[in-house]
RNA sequence: UCCUCGUUAGCUCAAUUGGCAGAGCGAGCGGCUGUUAACCGCUAGGUUCCUGGUUCGAGUCCAGGACGAGGAGCCA
């Protein structure tokens, strides 16, 4: 007997097969038991008519727990009353085999939970089609991202997770004792030894979960994260913003192509999506806080008055980005950012060293920031300069200014947050979802 | 660290001025041949977050605490 996955259903027309999986839900009318029935791959409607089976094993099928394990032989039909997904093919009972009678405790009632429960529950949270629906877009996610940087000559290079110190020297980060030689970092980024391999191998990415021990407690940030870390010899500012439009648009497009069925279940209008490709509008710092102060100036509401009060000189907190992105279809570069509210490392705007050559990209929908980057100083007398300025330790920081050394170039990179590009894609409010097993501030189980 | 809010059945929530602890869903049993969060009937299910106080009487008022959420800052 042919063991197929429900998302293979519609090449099974008419044919007998196995499907094995768990029973997502139970619903009976008199002689006629319909099981929702998941493989993984997909949802698919099972139907057991009495008349077509012993009755002992249809009233086994009529009283099966939610969230059993079976394997159910039948024949496929089509039918476009059937629910699941893809939907519109249903099995015919035959003959089903219990693999385990699950508990009949199972406390996620298919119906909305708080977020406390759902998040004390993600183990089983996870096998409802919506967060089913999320985790598969994430894995579409991060295939894009390796084989759109593997087919445009980016290396991976894995960078190391226990470090000496901090990357950036501004962000908590978590400890841990590291047998003679004192503490120990969970990596905040690979950024810096991306740095290195580039020299070796010219275009490098690592791609690998990140740290931050600082107590953030907002939809958009998780204590441990994934980032991807592009990374480009004898590349520009001009270049950078070049490679993440190219970048983002695979992304965006492979998303559209191989998950229209997560997309729908998720209820995403993807028009917004579809209109997402290169090249993405590019403004300034100083047009961005123009604009800002426009707005700020339009504006009849004083609560929004004060949320977009801004000076040149501030980062952009959620308010500002959400209103500039409202501004349009695509997302948006900002780039010449001041370098007082940047990291260390970021060369400075030609003839105005106020201003960084970094950028950030904001997705649009209110998303905000989900890609920094910024073209890295080449000079090794300026950043030994920016080392001092920022206290940083310039022993610790020997091999990075070594460098600059031994033929330095100019050279740019960024980084990815996965899970805020995930949230955007899906359109759904909080990053916690878009993660396996989330780590918030408030939140190491399970 | 700061500001705001919340905690009542397995889940989501209601409970009027301080006056008998409730509903829907979920679970169990029964009914129905096309359900889509089916529907109908019955049954079980409670330390109202904790501690103390006021009161004839507290889910409700007061004080303290615990836990959680949203936002700010910081960032991806």
């Amino acid at each position: 007997m042919t063991i197929i996955r429900v998302s293979q259903i519609s090449e099974y027309v008419d044919q007998e097969v196995t499907i094995q999986g768990w029973v997502y839900n139970r619903t009976h009318k008199g002689k006629l038991v319909f099981l929702l029935v998941r493989d993984g791959s997909g949802f698919v409607q099972c139907v057991a008519f009495k008349g077509d089976l012993d009755e002992e094993l249809f009233e086994q099928i009529a009283h099966i727990p939610q969230e059993s394990s079976i394997r159910v032989i039948g024949s496929i039909r089509a039918d476009g009353r059937a629910p699941g997904m893809p939907g519109g093919y249903e099995l015919g009972i035959k003959h089903l085999e219990i693999i385990q009678a699950a508990g009949e405790d199972y406390p996620m009632a298919l119906k909305e939970h708080g977020v406390d429960f759902a998040l004390e529950h993600r183990h089983l949270w996870m096998r409802m089609p919506s967060q089913w629906a999320i985790l598969r877009v994430r894995a579409t996610v991060t295939r894009a991202i390796r084989e759109w940087l593997d087919n445009n000559g980016f290396v991976q290079m894995d960078t190391p997770i226990l470090t000496p110190a901090a990357c950036e020297g501004t962000t908590t980060l978590f400890e841990t004792p590291y047998f003679d030689e004192g503490m120990a970092y969970l990596a905040q980024s690979g950024q810096l030894y991306n740095e290195a391999n580039i020299f070796a191998f010219g275009r490098v990415y690592c791609f690998g979960p990140t740290f931050r021990a600082e107590k953030s407690k907002t939809r958009r940030h998780l204590t441990e994260f994934w980032m991807v870390e592009p990374e480009a010899a004898f590349t520009d500012l001009d270049g950078l913003m070049e490679i993440e439009e190219q970048f983002i648009t695979h992304i965006v497009q492979c998303v559209l192509r191989d998950c229209p069925n997560e997309l729908k279940t998720l209820e995403r209008d993807t028009t917004r999506l579809e209109q997402v490709c290169g090249p993405f509008p590019r403004i300034s710092y100083d047009e961005a806080a123009d604009l800002l102060k426009q707005m700020r100036d339009e504006t009849e509401d004083p609560e929004q008055k004060e949320l977009l009060a801004f000076e040149w000189g501030m980062d952009f907190g959620a308010p500002h980005e959400t209103a500039l992105t409202n501004r349009f279809d695509k997302p948006v570069f900002v780039y010449g950012y001041p370098t007082q509210v940047k990291a260390f490392y970021m060369e400075p705007w030609p003839g105005r060293p106020e201003v960084c050559k970094s950028v950030d990209l904001l997705a649009p929908e209110g998303y905000g920031e989900i890609c920094g980057g910024s073209e890295r100083i080449s000079d090794p007398d300026l950043l030994l300069e920016r080392l001092h300025q920022h206290n940083l330790p310039e022993e610790a920081f020997a091999w990075y200014l070594d460098l600059r050394r031994y033929g330095s170039v100019p050279h740019s990179g960024f980084g990815m947050g996965v899970e805020r590009c995930v949230s955007w894609l899906c359109g759904i409010d909080h990053i916690r979802e878009t993660i396996p097993f989330p780590r918030t501030i408030k939140r190491v189980y399970p």
